[in-house]
DNA sequence: CTGAAAGCGCTTACAG
DNA sequence: CTGAAAGCGCTTACAG
């Protein structure tokens, strides 16, 4: 049932030429320059005639590029992992490259086979949006030899090159404008984990609150519970002897669930308690009140990152750190 | 820099046999039984310490066969296509296919775009959130013999596989609940589109209204336009003569955009207006009231998607056409 | 101006 | 029980 597809032999046989004169000038060698007109013309009026399509595996498999990159986030149902595997999708697409993705759920060795894989097919490069403890498996990567480019997660002290934000300084303004909205008891709400960039954020918080003086109230969450575990530290936090009158959640997931709970409690935002968070969220622009946040730029994040790693495949040059700059979107959630 | 590759012929030598043998024990062949157990032993073993990963390239040149599903959505960045990836990649995992993907924006050229680059990568199998007008394209891969299987979206009298929901009940029962409820004034808002599944869900609109005797009222908008056209809708239908006191969307995202309206001009839901739509959205949990829709089994879709696609890849059967059942997740909106 | 030929890294009938 | 060899569909130095 397979048709058989037409290949570089047919175009050759068809004009009286080799596959060698037909491979030139489909793909515009130097080489095509000195192939007569007439040959040439007639090779791509034959090609396009037979709807001649290249087969990609046997030019990878010869040339050892595939033009494809490797992506892999934590899960591309994720909005934020959508919203960068489409922006990735585009900036690769211009470049002539395809994407191949894969989700780790922030799971070691579901990472660990994701990079297999995708090396096994030759990608010309990867970006990996880095689970916790990874940094043994990026290494592998390469010193494969294979281009890489972080995004959105780095880990200190490491030769790797990432796209990220700052993520300290968004935190840190973010907290910092709650301070001057008048608020004492400012929580916290973080994921407990080591990715760095989420240890910035906490951070963040942290500093803008000593530099005011005040006293930190924290609750980190496991990623195995985060609904009960934010619905427990809301909770406490709300219930102490002195209680919190604003929190800042570190992600989107955090926020979401502490907004709904908070809706089901009816805890007045931003009069009883101001809130914040670290990333967007369609779901902002449904709450009752809009919500401050930080917000990173996606774009540029996908884009430098697409940019950053096509630089690093053809030049074999590496290690370029970006901190893009994040943006505090206040709405009236924080007083 | 980029290091040298270990391949069949290291291990070969290393072991003193030859790449027939390697492969044969590698991919555990038939012919492998015919292999001395020490010889094959060694080869394991050494394929091990030298930390062999096949080049899935140069196998695919070979066998013809590359293990990869091509996935073509609307907007990967659009939380439904990215659930369905999601679900897709976690099927086509277990099964040992890989999946390229692309974003069609609903655009024709960009799909057959994406359709040639992931033909000429030699997928072994399409999965295609079909675009309007894209029967030709559609006729061209099948012609081609590459397996085909399309995902939510279909068109009548037509022989690609489909995997699909009934759209046309589902939407008709929702109606009716609204009718139950006692709303005689029942609004439509639909998008301005061709598409079949679009088609079916307007008519089961019709054909409840019918059925009750009742007036139908209907806006569709433009895809260029959805916000402003959705407004303009709602508007005309609340301030019309004789006002609606009941809107269906036949969408999510014109869901998100007429509720945002409604929430904005404060209109009571579902006192003046009862409100219910087709598919889910995460932003429905944060709405003041539960959001009545028709909830789309997701998880069944992609499934049932992969395993039709790779039962035709394996037997070169096809045009098998799946309608799934849909659900009604009764909120608080519908009355 | 063009072609013969090697080779990319595998698999697999075939021979022994 | 194992290997020599052809071949998948291209590209590309090299020769003429």
């Amino acid at each position: 049932l397979k048709q058989k597809k037409v290949q570089l032999k047919d175009i050759a046989l068809e004009v009286g030429v080799s596959t060698a004169t037909v491979s030139y000038v489909l793909n515009n060698q130097p080489m095509a320059d000195r192939i007569s007109k007439e040959v040439a013309n007639k090779v791509r009026e034959t090609a396009k005639t037979l709807n001649y399509q290249p087969n990609q595996i046997a030019k990878s498999l010869k040339t050892q590029k595939t033009n494809t990159i490797g992506l892999i986030v934590a899960d591309i149902a994720n909005p934020f992992s959508g919203q960068v595997a489409r922006i990735i999708e585009d900036a690769a697409k211009q470049q002539g490259y395809t994407v191949i993705f894969g989700s780790s759920d922030e799971n070691l060795d579901k990472a660990q086979d994701l990079i297999n894989t995708l090396l096994n097919r030759q990608v010309d490069g990867l970006i990996i949006a880095a689970v916790e403890k990874s940094e043994t498996q990026l290494y592998a990567i390469t010193q494969a030899g294979v281009p890489l480019v972080l995004i959105d997660r780095y880990f200190p002290d490491t030769p790797f090159s990432h796209v990220c934000v700052d993520n300290f300084s968004g935190t840190y303004d973010a907290v910092q404008l709650l301070i001057k909205n008048g608020r004492k008891r400012i929580g916290l709400i973080a994921n407990q984990s080591d990715l760095y960039h989420l240890v910035e954020r906490n951070r963040g918080y942290f500093d803008a609150l000593k530099a005011a003086g005040l006293e930190p109230q924290t609750k980190y969450v496991s990623l195995k519970n985060i609904r009960k575990d934010v619905e427990e530290g809301l909770e406490a936090m709300l219930n102490a002897d002195n209680p919190i009158d604003a929190i800042f959640f570190t992600t989107n997931v955090l926020a979401l669930n502490g907004l709904r709970y908070l809706r089901k409690k009816e805890v007045d935002i931003p009069q009883k308690i101001a809130v914040a968070a670290f990333d967007e969220a369609d779901v902002y622009d449904f709450f009752p009140v809009s919500i401050t946040h930080v917000r990173q730029p996606l774009e540029n994040l996908g884009q430098k990152a697409v940019a950053q790693l096509i630089h690093q495949i053809k030049t074999t040059e590496a290690g370029k750190h970006f901190f893009l700059e994040t943006e505090l979107i206040i709405g009236q959630s924080s007083g």
